[in-house]
DNA sequence: CTTTCAACATACCAAATCGGTATGTTATTA
DNA sequence: TAATAACATACCGATTTGGTATGTTGAAAG
């Protein structure tokens, strides 16, 4: 339902949050979460492309936030990672209409869990999810 | 995330919910509700094995409830034909334990999630979902 | 008692997705 | 100019998804 991928662009983000306000190596970030190089690469890459994250190149470099953590919802995170938060097809953004839209009896139901899916989902910060720098 | 498995599930609950009391055949529920019959053969195979709904062969045979609309939940056919509504793999039921659950930083929003998705969906019935007969 | 109807049981298949790897290029700093 | 580390592509095996094919069993009608 939400992949490795959602998941692990949360978990660095957290990291990421945590580990102060620098430029972090993905390289240190790998061996903290214990996720392959290779692989949190391309989520890195979702994530930077996104505008969640800010890389820089060469020694010192690595990636860092583009904002303050009170201003990432969980649900950005995973809208990005995982493409979309829709629990059915025709619920996508940029989805065919669906030619039996009007009439589907079970349309309701989707939409009702979207909207509690989101309306969780975004209301969760990544500020409430770092441990506090004491 | 819900794959049509089941999504045909919900619609076809709905539509013998809807159609009587008696056995009603598979061919028909397909016509319907334009699904392929072997593909629909699968996922009612899925539903009376789980006892919500009962088979008869033969004439006059098909398929039926074995409760009323109003104790069906969205959740308990979903549940039954999705596997599992849990968001993340940890959480399904019978998943090993992960070692790391106690330090985990994202596993409260991941139970947050299946929380407000549960509740929802154990919330809805088959009953507000089908058109009343006048 | 045999034909017909319709559920039940297996097995197979193509395409997409998922999780992961390999190889190489560009930009930054020492 | 050497080291560092992000960026860019392309590939791969395993699993899941959506669907089909073939055949068997049980119940009712004739």
């Amino acid at each position: 339902m939400i992949s490795t991928r959602g998941r692990y662009a949360l978990r660095v983000m957290i990291d990421i949050a945590e580990t102060g306000g620098g430029f972090i190596p993905l390289d240190s970030i790998a061996e903290r979460q214990n996720i392959s190089k290779k692989y949190l690469e391309r989520i890195l890459t979702v994530l930077t492309r996104g505008n969640l994250l800010e890389g820089m190149r060469g020694k010192g470099g690595g990636y860092r936030l583009t904002r303050e953590p009170k201003d990432y919802s969980v649900g950005d995170i995973l809208r990005l990672t995982e493409g979309s938060l829709s629990p059915v097809a025709c619920l996508k953004e940029g989805a065919k209409p669906c030619s039996l839209r009007s009439e589907c009896k079970t349309l309701p139901v989707w939409q009702g869990l979207y909207d509690v899916m989101t309306t969780y989902l975004d209301g969760v910060t990544l500020k409430e999810l770092i441990k506090e720098k004491l």
